[in-house]
DNA sequence: CTTCTGACA
DNA sequence: TGTCAGTA
């Protein structure tokens, strides 16, 4: 029937969600290749992005306009996936406390400790910007 | 007419 | 990244 999720359905074309994110179609199409994106395809090989891809791409477009290359951006999009995971097992198991939620504390130390493990603080320094508020 | 991939600057 | 080519 319908998708599992409506988030997930695909909908729309590379043209409107270059619209709806202010981002190039080959910004976007980019950003799939480095696998930023994962966008399903129609039967024509045509892009469908949805409501979740597109919340993604408004997420990477803030970073980009933040000054935070790829590398930056993968570890603040994996962060963010461990969040959804997190609020889904939690209403899933509403039982003891094994999936503890993280705090806004421990976000940051975890966020702190992928990026120095990803090397983001070597010499070429991935942001240029305020990566700073995220390692309080 | 829109999108896609590959390629060049 | 923008843009152009040649397709589908």
């Amino acid at each position: 029937m319908d998708y599992k999720d409506r988030k997930a359905m695909p909908l729309f074309p590379i043209s409107i969600v270059s619209e709806l994110t202010e981002l190039s179609a080959r910004q976007i199409r980019y950003y799939e290749e480095k696998k930023l994106v994962t966008p399903l395809r129609s039967e024509g090989n045509r892009r469908l992005f949805s409501f979740y891809d597109v919340d993604r791409l408004i997420e990477i477009k803030r970073l980009i306009d933040e000054g935070v290359n790829l590398a930056g951006i993968k570890q603040v999009l994996k962060l963010r996936e461990n969040q959804v995971q997190e609020s889904q097992a939690k209403s899933q198991s509403e039982h003891k406390d094994y999936k503890k939620d993280l705090s806004e504390k421990e976000l940051h130390q975890l966020l702190r400790r992928e990026l120095l493990e990803s090397g983001y603080l070597n010499k070429t320094s991935i942001n240029q910007g305020d990566l700073s508020r995220f390692y309080h």
